[in-house]
DNA sequence: TATAAATAGTTACCTAGGTAAGTAAAGGGA
DNA sequence: TCCCTTTACTTACCTAGGTAACTATTTATA
């Protein structure tokens, strides 16, 4: 087996991904890092900093970055919470009205990128990844243990 | 199908890929481009930096400063070719002594952050990913056409 | 042949995400 | 209760990779 080949084509991937995410958002002033934030508290609702890091697995800091550009553009509002050090993150009307649109965007380009790959290979390969992803995390847990 | 997830799924699992190239990477002094650039030119011999680009699929300016930061470490030579624009890397005798300690390395790693993850898998995990590539890489070419 | 177009590489500047270190609030134990 | 540790977030700085605009060659064309 081949594990360069194999982590090339991921990484190369994730790529192609995160650059057509950003064509299509460049019109609206969105980056795809943003994208995530706003897609997650569109389904899940207000979240703390640490829940939305947790969950899209990215460390603290870049979370603040990508956040504080979202209230700037005032897309997104820090509510402080009852405790004092964490700040839950909610939408603002403004990315409410909006949201449609760029999601219909998103949409669009996702059908694009996943043309002329089968639905069932969809399938499959969302099934690998994750239990892929499952297989390194369990490992890693481990690793921190010892 | 959820794309969002999919998406989401190759986009972690490349992070994931790169942070442990690092770690393991890190007491060399090396970082995960970088080696990605000494990797093809130890298979593939000397190659412009525009081959380099091309075959890794990264725009000209990071690769400029990957291979700068090797000729800086001494791991990498820039040869001036016959036609004056292009600029061969090749690999310094330094690099080429260096290299089977960083090889055996990430071979470690690359064992350990599939561990769990059956070779079958792997197998078919590439073929999904090589297929999707490829249909990606074909739309696009179908754009630019426009 | 003179000039325009294409090509290889660089520079400047942007986002994405990582670590290390710092701040302020919350919790826990002597 | 006081102090120490943990936790949420921030700041500063690093690499990775992208685009736009530039320089210096080479190639193609009028």
């Amino acid at each position: 087996m081949n594990h360069h080949l194999l982590f090339h084509s991921v990484h190369q991937l994730s790529r192609q991904i995160m650059k057509q995410t950003n064509i299509v958002l460049q019109p609206y002033g969105l980056y795809s890092a943003q994208w995530s934030v706003l897609y997650v508290i569109k389904q899940k609702g207000s979240m703390t900093q640490k829940e939305l890091s947790d969950y899209l697995s990215v460390e603290a800091p870049p979370m603040t970055r990508t956040v504080q550009r979202l209230v700037k553009q005032g897309y997104v509002r820090q509510m402080p919470g009852e405790d004092k050090r964490v700040k839950f993150i909610e939408m603002t009307e403004l990315a409410e009205k909006e949201y449609p649109i760029w999601e219909k965007e998103i949409k669009k380009m996702n059908e694009k990128a996943i043309e002329g790959f089968p639905k069932v290979h969809q399938h499959e390969l969302q099934q690998l990844l994750s239990n892929w992803l499952y297989a390194l995390d369990s490992h890693q847990r481990k690793e921190e243990d010892k």
